[in-house]
RNA sequence: GGGGCCGUCGUUCAGCCAGGUUAGGACGCCAGAUUGUCAAUCUGGAAGUCGCGGGUUCAAAUCCCGUCGGCCCCGCCA
């Protein structure tokens, strides 16, 4: 019996018992007669006593444990004495006597202390991170992300879904992300391409009258790394047939809360705030704005028209736009302070910035104050008041939401505007079907050539397709992209149509979509989906640093796997095998 | 592909700006002491290719150039 028992389910009311516990050595502080051992496993912590007189064997094989021993006890549970007992410690009551111990496995010293409040910095861990997992903080993670996925699956089972796994072994596609790929041995020179998502197998699932199905599916694109982004993640991946936006977003937001809920007991609003793409890049300059501070985009082109401030005018006249964030109490800035905003604006993309104090009875403080007219700019701004400063930047509406969507964010965290303990999720509606992409003179898809246009913007596809509204959604939480969904096209017709306006060749889309237009030509019921990025959930939930702290194994910003320095070279009979030589000239030959 | 920050005993940091002792502290580790600790304590000890390569210099952890690695960001991510 290795075991009757879990560290740190030991209470008061086990007081008398017998027990056996199993666990690593958490810390040890020996008194010389008397010595004493914190016990670790999954659980928790409990205290092991080994007392030279009582027990002079047990005591003197526990004089040799050290940190991370593997070790079996058994003893006795005891109440501790009164003045001895640790209110820090859910066990701290109680202690186990021990009679034996047994030490089941030694370890060296570690790289680092396993203990929450680590010390060892971030290489170090995940070139360790079977050791990092050992901290409590860590095992909590993996804990609340089964618990997550497990209420998903409760969720989404109740709904009617069904749970279906897609290939991992599939074809690669043109447009999106750059695929990862695997040689076919038995098929020389063609490959797989591992999925960035399942998208054309949900859809055939639905052509397969499966009617609501879902996945955590694991995804794979092979694109440079952020805090929030992995080569591979994990997708919730969802789609329904004869189905409505309103019922995927309201569904979504069932889902999101009761996760919150069960999971972590947060609840979270009934519905979600709706916006429409337009209306967020407005007013936040971002498609993925963090509510939980106010901080909007001000537009002053209007202001600027009538502004002797020939910089601001022309730019409105040209099509530009003026916009601003007023940064409350900002007055009281420095020069050399507000400068350094001037810097970071650059930084962005802008021009340049201009900035203005407002003073006491709204006089202005600023190197334009002389060309703007202060009555007409408290009209225009409604939410400023003295000892505020006003940030500008004149440009493109490109430039200028880019530059301000930025500065909010670094205000945001800045100033401390952000309310940590807030959650703010978000819709993002009527996304614009495309995008004009300058570099190869043709338009893009915004979500994916699988998305439909609203009904009403089908007759612009061909007179103006930058008006197209794609029947798409994404989900925003906190300023991080939860996920995003669309209805798709079922009419093999359009489906082509849109191929076309891509500059999809018609041979091309035969080759590489051609099963895709052939089951929407067999019956393909109307239907559309969503996908939800798990990872970020967790992190979001977790409150963690980055997505790497919800994923046990996770890469690098290289994207190699520090622990088992994946990827590596192979044998070249591996690569003999598959047909493959590389032609990589490594820079110093 | 580009910009930024970082790299010094096992770990984490100081030292670098302004070149010059035996590169220092904390935690950990090792040995001894210690019968109520829980960040145990006390005494003693070991431990460093200052990421790597080159340059400047009488002298480089320190200055310069290059390079590798980690992180953040831009590009990229349908």
């Amino acid at each position: 019996m290795i075991r009757t028992h879990r560290c740190g389910e030991l209470q008061k009311a086990h007081v008398g018992q017998t027990v056996t516990l199993s666990g690593w050595v958490d810390g040890r502080r020996d008194h010389g007669g008397i010595l004493f051992v914190d016990l670790r496993d999954r659980q928790g912590l409990t205290q092991i006593v080994f007392d030279s007189e009582e027990q002079p064997a047990a005591h003197q094989i526990a004089s040799h444990v050290r940190n991370e021993y593997v070790i079996e006890i058994s003893g006795t549970i005891t109440l501790r004495p009164d003045d001895s007992v640790n209110p820090h410690l859910p066990t701290g009551e109680i202690e186990v006597r021990a009679t034996t111990i047994t030490i089941l496995n030694e370890a060296k010293p570690l790289p680092f202390t396993v203990e929450d409040d680590v010390q060892a910095s971030e290489s170090i861990r995940m070139k360790y991170r079977y050791l990092d997992l050992r901290r409590p903080k860590m095992q909590g993670l993996l804990a609340l992300r089964s618990h997550a996925s497990q209420q998903i699956r409760n969720v989404l089972h109740s709904k009617g879904f069904v749970e279906i796994e897609t290939p991992i072994l599939t074809k690669s596609t043109p447009e999106g992300a750059r695929d990862y790929l695997v040689p076919s041995r038995v098929n020389p020179s063609e490959f797989f391409a591992l999925p960035q998502s399942p998208q054309l197998f949900k859809q055939l699932l639905m052509v397969g009258g499966v009617d609501r199905y879902f996945q955590i599916a694991r995804c794979f694109r092979d694109e440079d790394l952020r805090l929030d982004r992995q080569p591979e993640f994990t997708q919730i991946d969802l789609e329904l047939s004869f189905v409505e936006q309103e019922e995927i977003l309201t569904l979504t937001e069932h889902l999101i809360r009761d996760v919150f809920y069960h999971t972590k007991g947060i609840q979270l609003q009934d519905s979600f705030p709706r916006y429409t793409y337009d209306e967020v890049m407005a007013r936040y300059g971002t498609d993925k704005p963090d509510l939980r501070f106010a901080l909007p985009l001000e537009n002053l082109s209007e202001f600027s028209q009538s502004s002797d401030f020939k910089v601001f005018r022309t730019t409105v006249e040209t099509g530009g736009m003026v916009k601003g964030l007023v940064i409350k109490g900002g007055a009281a800035f420095t020069r050399s302070r507000v400068d350094h905003f001037v810097d970071i604006a650059k930084d962005f993309g802008a021009k340049g910035l201009a900035w203005v104090k407002i003073l006491e009875n709204w006089k202005l403080d600023s190197v334009i104050a002389k060309f703007l007219n202060a009555e007409t700019l408290q009209r225009f701004l409604p939410n400023a008041e003295p000892g505020d400063l006003l940030l500008c930047v004149a440009d493109t509406p490109t430039i200028v939401h880019q530059v301000l969507g930025r500065l909010r964010t670094y205000f945001g965290e800045e100033l401390t505007l952000i309310q940590t303990d807030n959650w703010a999720p978000l819709w993002v509606l009527d996304f614009p079907m495309f995008e004009y992409d300058d570099a190869s003179g043709r338009y893009i898809s915004l979500h994916h050539p699988f998305t439909s246009p609203a009904r009403d913007s089908i007759p612009l596809l061909d007179t103006a397709p930058l008006n197209v509204r794609a029947q798409a959604y994404d989900l925003v939480l906190n300023g991080f992209e939860l996920g995003g969904g669309s209805l798709r096209i079922h009419s093999a017709t359009l489906q082509q149509h849109v191929f076309d306006l891509l500059g999809i060749q018609k041979d091309e889309a035969r080759e590489k979509f051609g099963f895709l237009l052939e089951a929407l030509e067999l019956g393909a019921p109307p239907h559309g989906g969503i996908a939800l990025g798990l990872d970020r959930l967790m992190m979001l939930l977790g409150k963690t640093e980055s997505i790497r702290d919800v994923i046990p194994f996770p890469k690098t910003q290289k994207a190699q796997c520090p622990l088992t320095e994946a990827p590596s070279p192979v044998d070249p009979s591996q690569l003999q095998d598959l047909f493959i030589q590389s032609t990589w000239k490594s820079t110093d030959s």
